[in-house]
DNA sequence: AGGTATTCACATGAAACTATTCTCTGAGTTAGG
DNA sequence: TAACTCAGAGAATAGTTTCATGTGAATACCTGT
């Protein structure tokens, strides 16, 4: 078949989405279903700011994909609307941690807020304190109220520590005009318990946990969603409650769902079936797996990748191995590819990192005389093991 | 038999180092007046 | 003399290394019966 008459024909196919932007992750609802108590809850502690009054610091709890980061960017939204109405100098700021290489260090996250005031920051080369005087010198200037919203707060002082946070807290006392209002959001409830007492009692004046939503509610919120999203008598009865039942498996995680929904649909558009049948659903849970280890295989570091190859190859000749023993064959594989052979202190740590990434199981166990380790097995299908391999060869070009 | 001490094979932590990428600065160079 | 170039100093960051310390229980070694 022509490449053109394939496109052709692609046109042709009537797609079974009205509008699939609204199964996106980055879609935003006007109306945030069933978090009406937290809204107002929110609303209530920032509501002084409108009046120029700082509002109490704020930190918010609950489980991925329970809507804390709808909710706040939803309020933040109506707020800067009502200030632009009745002319309030008041600034909200909503920033994610986790964003890899933009807001994950204190260098980073103070340039990103600088770039909130329209003004450029080099991504290295000056000192960090030089970048606070700059910010520090546009907060003077600009005069208002600032919401500063920190999504996945927890990321941040994972990897740099609390130190930042506290300069963020101390920034009110010593600027004269302009005041900051600090709203953590983190999916990790003991969270605030390893910060530093000073930032935890400052930080910490208001605290509003989130439920998850139960598999009712993400029912509705799917049917709302999908409404929008499918053309009508698309989706085969059934579809939703099994996608909501499996959501709620995931301490009721809605983004989640919505993402399985979209995944869903458009495998039934790619297989030409006019409908979503449930079997689209159970395609669509092995889909969303294989990418999300595939991708967390493909742009790992070489090192990395050779750790996880010897892994595999150790997995082939039996189920459950020791760091040693991947350590053994990791040497030789380093000399076949040329690489230099790192430290087996590194090489706990990647093992570990592996663990994190649930590619493989690790248990620290002790062998008694025979000393203590890591008991790991591989946390892999079967035909997922063998296109990891494939692309890891690839990679390290071995044949 | 029962109790204590050892010992293994790593795990875990902290600090220091390295290579890379980037800015800023100021000396030296060049072109034009 | 102003504009340009280019090397060197200083920073941030990711990935490592070095050094130090921790650890759980199977075994070795006692002890007194």
């Amino acid at each position: 078949m022509k490449i053109t008459t394939f496109f052709d024909n692609f046109l042709k196919k009537k797609s079974i989405f009205s509008n699939k932007k609204v199964l996106q992750s980055s879609y935003f609802p006007d109306n945030v279903l069933y978090r009406e108590e937290q809204i107002m809850e929110v609303a209530n502690i920032l509501a002084p700011a409108l009046r120029l009054e700082i509002p109490s610091n704020l930190f918010i709890f609950g489980k991925t994909g329970c809507g804390k980061t709808l909710t706040v960017k939803h309020i933040l939204k109506s707020m800067e609307e009502t200030a632009q109405k009745n002319n309030t100098s008041l600034k909200t700021i909503y920033i994610n941690c986790k964003l890899k290489r933009v807001a994950d260090t204190e260098y980073r996250l103070i340039a990103r807020l600088i770039k909130e005031f329209n003004q450029q920051i080099p991504s290295t080369g000056l000192p960090t304190d030089e970048v606070y005087n700059i910010f520090y010198n546009i907060l003077e200037k600009e005069n208002k109220i600032i919401i500063l919203v920190l999504d996945e707060i927890d990321q941040l002082t994972k990897k740099i520590g609390d130190e930042i946070l506290y300069n963020l807290t101390r920034i009110n006392s010593e600027l004269k005009e302009a005041q900051i209002c600090l709203i953590g959001v983190s999916n990790r409830l003991f969270f605030l318990d390893n910060l530093d007492p000073r930032v935890k009692s400052s930080l910490s004046k208001e605290e509003i946990i989130f439920p998850p939503y139960n598999a009712l509610q993400i029912q509705t919120i799917l049917q709302e969603r999908a409404k929008q999203a499918f053309k009508p008598e698309i989706l085969k009865s059934g579809v939703i409650e099994k996608c909501a039942a499996y959501a709620a498996r995931e301490h009721g995680d809605a983004r989640r769902a919505i993402d399985l929904l979209r995944i869903a649909g458009e495998l039934a558009e790619r297989s030409g079936s006019p409908t979503v049948e449930i079997y689209h659903l159970d395609d669509a849970e092995k889909k969303i797996e294989h990418d999300r280890v595939i991708n967390s295989v493909v742009d790992q570091p070489k090192q990395f990748q050779n750790v996880l190859y010897s892994t595999l190859l150790i997995a082939k000749q039996k189920n459950i191995f020791f760091t040693g023993e991947i350590y053994d064959l990791y040497k030789k594989i380093c000399k076949k590819t040329k690489l230099s052979i790192l430290t087996q202190r590194r090489i706990s740590d990647i093992i570990a990192e592996l663990d994190m990434l649930g590619l493989i199981n690790a248990k620290i166990i002790s062998k008694g005389r025979y000393g203590r380790t890591r008991e790991i097995s591989l946390a892999l299908t079967e035909d997922i093991t063998i296109k990891i391999n494939e692309l890891l060869e690839k990679s390290l070009g071995l044949s």
